[in-house]
RNA sequence: GGGCCGUUAGCUCAGCUGGUAGAGCAGCUGACUCUUAAUCAGCGGGUCGGAGGUUCGAAUCCUCCACGGCUCACCA
């Protein structure tokens, strides 16, 4: 018997979903812009996304959004920022100090536009909320008051369930220093209902009073309900961090309905996506891979579809190198035999096209075609591939131009070397003879094919035992490496009189 | 210590509304004068982590255990 999946992980979430009601829903996604919005984080939209189509498919009334955290805090120096100068910005909002490459408005931005830009690459389509935005326009006085006022309800719900005893000065509500910009150790010292203010003290030395309209901002596990209160939010995905018991979950949901009235979203959690080989990706690690970045270097339908064909609380191991040629084929496969067609269809794969030629056979070419794409083409035509979009393909080759400069291993690499390698000087007498009738045999007009069943031939009459002596005598002879891509087709691109000289020069008996 | 996930063929995994196990790759055989993870045809390969339980019947449901991974426990 065999069983095939016929409900997508998807569905079975939508069903839960609609047991609770029938909306209208709206799904809620977010990430703080601390650093670049890594693979993993895009898990979450990606998850949202697919909830999100489903849903709609079924006739739901639904909206997705994303809140960019930008209004969170600093909280320390990463390794990809300058000390001395970011040093001094800990504790303040992300929006509200310089970026990096002094391109971008502020500090968040520069990490939230390629990130945006992402996204609609990836054809997820959200609704963009800017955290400093919502707390400026004053969307969220409503929530701080209640906040501020069921300030012992939180400090006890946060005891019942995480077993922490918040200090007697404690508040939900962070007010941002006047003095020094920080809102991380400012005390609240009263607030107004009426005014919309809050009095603050800060370990600068500085007080004041700051206004609820984007003069502080809610402490994150406040903040959070508080949003799904607010917009409001019936789903929400999120990591496993937050799902633990105890947790920010946990926590949320009984301020969300205790404090803020509301019922909590509908959760969903997702766990991590690993960088395989490579340690976690962990943004205050430095050590991540932008979601900008892989899509240069992978489609975006493969990266949809990589998340989507997994259930969301399975880990995802994810390595860039050989392994990702394996995912391209994977989807590639499954997208000509028909086979995960719900996944692929979630994965926003109806619009794609296939271009025909296999990624891997495409990291060869672009090699071969010294990464010139019309010279791919070219190359292509002529191996008899059918080249029925070339700008499909182009597309493509580029993908694979950018993968082998980024992530290939070097055992996939080669290049066609200007003059005889070193390496061909251990060529023995019998590859010599070879290569030397293989540069009288060439004849014009021979393609690929023909220079291959030549080779064999060839290798037989200079006495190799193994047709493998004279493939790797060719390729020392032009990669000066003893592996590289299909002979015959290889010899047929190069330049005639380049090959025939270099055979020539190669075939000399040694010295 | 708490939580979650996993443990199925050499490898990666599918199969989890219960009916004596599947795919891809690897391996082996054969064909193509054939090497880049070539193509085609065929073959072998698993006490489904362990022990109990429910059932006519369990990889699939329940309980316990073992091992592995991640995560939380300071902050968000």
């Amino acid at each position: 018997m065999v069983h095939v999946r016929d409900r997508h992980w998807a569905e079975e979430i939508a069903d839960e979903i609609l047991k609770q009601g029938r909306g209208p829903h709206e799904i809620s996604t977010g990430i703080s812009p601390s650093g670049e919005i890594h693979i993993g984080n895009l898990r979450e939209v990606i998850t949202a996304d697919v909830v999100y189509r489903v849903l709609k498919e079924r006739g739901v009334e639904v909206t997705l959004d994303y809140v960019a955290d930008n209004f969170d805090p600093l909280r320390k120096v990463y390794p990809f920022l300058d000390a001395s100068v970011y040093t001094g910005h800990i504790g303040k909002p992300l929006s509200e100090f310089p970026c990096p490459c002094g391109g971008h408005p502020s500090y968040a931005a520069h990490f939230l536009e390629p990130f945006l830009a992402s996204l609609e690459r990836l054809r997820i389509k959200v609704k963009v909320h800017f955290a400093d935005q919502m707390y400026k326009s004053g969307l969220l006085v409503p929530q701080i008051i209640q906040a501020l006022r069921g300030r012992d309800a939180i400090a006890r719900i946060l005891h019942e369930c995480t077993g922490r005893h918040v200090e007697p000065e404690w508040s939900p509500f962070n007010p941002i220093c006047g003095t020094c910009g920080r809102m991380t150790g400012t005390l609240v010292a009263g607030f107004s209902e009426r005014d919309k203010t809050v009095d603050y003290t800060c370990p600068c030395g500085g007080r004041g009073t700051v206004s609820m309209r984007g003069g502080g901002k809610l402490t994150w596990r406040v903040d959070w309900p508080a949003r799904w209160a607010r917009l409001p939010v019936t789903i929400e995905p999120f990591g496993k961090d937050h799902a633990t018991r105890g947790g920010s979950y946990d926590t949320g949901a009984l301020i969300c309905r205790e404090v803020f009235k509301a019922p909590p979203p509908f959760p969903v959690t997702y766990e991590w996506i690993s960088f395989k080989g490579k340690g976690e990706l962990k943004k205050s690690k430095g050590n991540i891979l932008s979601v900008h970045r892989m899509l240069e270097v992978v489609p975006p339908e493969i990266l949809r579809y990589m998340i989507v064909k997994t259930r969301p609380m399975r880990s995802i191991g994810f390595d860039p190198g050989l392994p990702l040629l394996a995912l391209v084929d994977e989807f590639d496969d499954a997208a000509s035999r028909g086979r995960d067609p719900r996944a692929l269809q979630l994965a926003g794969a109806d619009q794609f096209t296939p271009v025909g030629v296999p990624f891997r056979h495409l990291v060869n070419v672009v090699q071969m075609a010294d990464f010139d794409l019309d010279q791919a083409v070219v190359i292509l035509k002529r191996n008899n591939y059918p080249v029925a979009d070339a700008a499909a393909l182009k597309e493509r080759a580029g993908y694979a131009i950018r993968w082998l400069r980024e992530f290939a291993p070097p055992e996939v690499k080669f290049s066609v070397e200007r003059t005889l390698p070193a390496a061909a000087s251990g060529l023995d007498g019998g590859q010599r003879a070879f290569l030397a009738r293989l540069a009288s045999a060439l004849r014009p007009g021979m393609n690929g094919e023909a220079i291959h069943a030549l080779v064999y031939d060839l290798a037989k009459e200079a006495g190799l035992e193994k047709a493998t002596a004279a493939f790797e005598a060719i390729y020392l002879a032009f990669l000066g490496q003893p592996k590289g891509p299909r002979a015959g087709w290889f010899l047929a691109f190069l330049e005639r009189d380049f090959t025939i000289a270099r055979l020539r020069e190669a075939g000399r008996a040694a010295a």
